[in-house]
DNA sequence: AGGATTTTGTTCGAAATGGTACAAAAAAAG
DNA sequence: CTTTTTTTGTACCATTTCGAACAAAATCCT
């Protein structure tokens, strides 16, 4: 059981204080690559249907130490999740505090979320809030919240990236940055739900053309 | 094992042909109620985390009885969808068609999405055609294949609304049915999502009026 | 009444699932 | 070298799950 790395190992990070040596025997995976092949295993099956033997398989480590390292299935579930929104983040925020003019930085950041909803070997992933949205977000509260944290996250920058515009004179005095906000990340959404339908690239960019023109008009 | 009815015995139906006596020990269940349980089930758990034995306890039939009448797990789930595919048409259909004002028009459809998507006992169900699409539609071409008609059908009939809206002088000429559709697609998608995760109805209705003015300006 | 037909309900079984116990292994510390 | 600490990997357990077999039951047909 051993864990595929996958590339050259990492060069030790100068910012990451070096830790102190670990006492026992050494773990025989990196966390993080770990975690990565569990979301992506989350992204691609959903909660339900993904069985530790999978997870199991799929990060090199065996199910006690899968255990020991992140809890039960539910919260490596959740583990994953604030992985994936923390990787969707990093992909997003330059865009999003970028000078550009409106279109061209609403453009950007559908492509960005194009290319994360459409990326996976054995098909479209989606976006991993709408699809925990739709299964375990109703019965279970913890993770309702961090869906919900994360739709509100969209929108806000949504809303800040329009007030901008506005204020630039981008968009009329009457232009709502919230209303527009929200048509933004239902355009998100519409676009993630339909890649996961298999929707090809093209259909979506047009989707997202036709909105960004009717936000920005 | 018997099927609890929801009501009042139905009324014989004058428009369906009465049925030959049929040959052997008669049935306990009722297919139509049965697989109205069955689809209760599935919207508010999903495909995966449904177990045969729920669906039993739901439908009242026993585990042979449900696969003699509707097959294995998946075509029951295909049926439910179809059902619920019906239903939800029956249900939009006469106000698509209708002659009000647009916006008038989208307030009552959006109204009437709003009741299925929050309804249900244990929490709200969601639209069915956007849980399956982020769960089975990937790995499964046929439920797929329906899912992207249901998308379709939607794109449609919001289409055909615009269009009209556009001859009868309710938008500009230079209005792009087909756009504002996809938009209004969108609007179902966003509130359908937000809905499963617990946004309380105001807040879905405030998504719904933003959009509708950005829509009908 | 008796055979034919269809559904019911009990029962079984094989596989999968989530989780755990425990000894062996690998390293640091003394 | 011995002890301590931590992780690994095998084995196990209880439960759930899907599916099928089969006798009993209920109805129709002759």
């Amino acid at each position: 059981m051993v864990q595929k790395k996958t590339g050259a190992p990492l060069p030790p990070r100068l910012d990451a204080p070096v830790e102190p040596k670990r006492r026992g025997r050494p773990r025989a995976y990196q966390p993080d690559i770990a975690l990565g092949k569990a979301l992506d295993l989350f992204r691609k099956d959903g909660f339900a249907a993904t069985s530790l033997d999978d997870l199991s398989a799929a990060t090199g480590m065996n199910r006690p130490s899968l255990y020991g390292a992140f809890g039960d299935k539910r919260e490596l579930y959740i583990k994953s999740y604030q992985r994936y929104r923390d990787d969707a983040r990093a992909a997003m925020v330059e865009i999003f505090r970028n000078e550009l003019p409106i279109k061209k930085r609403l453009e950007r950041i559908y492509a960005v979320a194009l290319d994360i909803y459409l990326s996976g070997d054995g098909g479209p992933r989606g976006c991993f809030t709408v699809m925990t949205a739709a299964s375990e977000a109703v019965f279970d509260s913890e993770i309702r919240a961090m869906v919900l944290e994360g739709f509100s996250e969209l929108d806000k920058a949504f809303t800040a990236c329009f007030r901008r515009a506005r204020e630039n004179g981008e968009l009329p005095e009457s232009a709502d940055p919230a209303v527009l906000a929200q048509l933004a990340s239902a355009t998100i959404h519409t676009i993630a739900i339909r890649a996961r339908a298999r929707v090809p690239r093209r259909e979506l960019e047009a989707i997202v053309k036709g909105a960004i023109d009717v936000m920005c008009r």
